[in-house]
DNA sequence: ACCAAATGTAAATTATAAAAGACAATTTGT
DNA sequence: ACAAATTGTCTTTTATAATTTACATTTGGT
């Protein structure tokens, strides 16, 4: 699965710190997510896309292997 | 987290053994997550809503305590 | 170049999603 | 009411998400 939170990032101007401080995780979860090192729970999912002010599938999106 | 896949199942005309088929895993997988018993993965999340031609946020909504 | 902020990564631990099997309870059709 | 299909729930085990701590690397500003 891949996903735009770097790029929503990049728009909203915050780090992953802060992000990782709006959707309440620690710094290093978002940044695993981010480079795609493991899946985040349909929870966080909702709220990373909520801080966005997008949809869960604005940001990821499935791949072949998945 | 709330979900409406008992409603998309119904629409569908979809037992949960069929859905279960659909996106590979287990019928008690899908059931412990249509009633709430635990949060899937992103990546099932989006198999789901896949299966039901719709978004993500469409079948999973925050609650109070997420 | 220098400093500071931001990002990447690694190891160990904890929490929880997911699987499998089995059986109980409920629903649906005739 | 009966039988079959569907759904609910339990236990055990496995896989993986998430936390914490700590340190290395990279990036941006002056």
């Amino acid at each position: 699965m891949k996903n735009t939170i770097r790029v929503q990032r990049a728009i909203k101007n915050i780090t992953q710190a802060e992000l990782a401080d709006l959707v309440q995780v620690s710094r290093q979860t978002i940044n695993t997510i981010e480079s795609g090192k493991y899946v985040p729970s349909t929870v966080l999912a909702l709220k990373i896309a909520r801080v966005f002010d997008t949809s869960v599938d604005n940001i990821f999106e499935l791949e072949e292997g998945d």
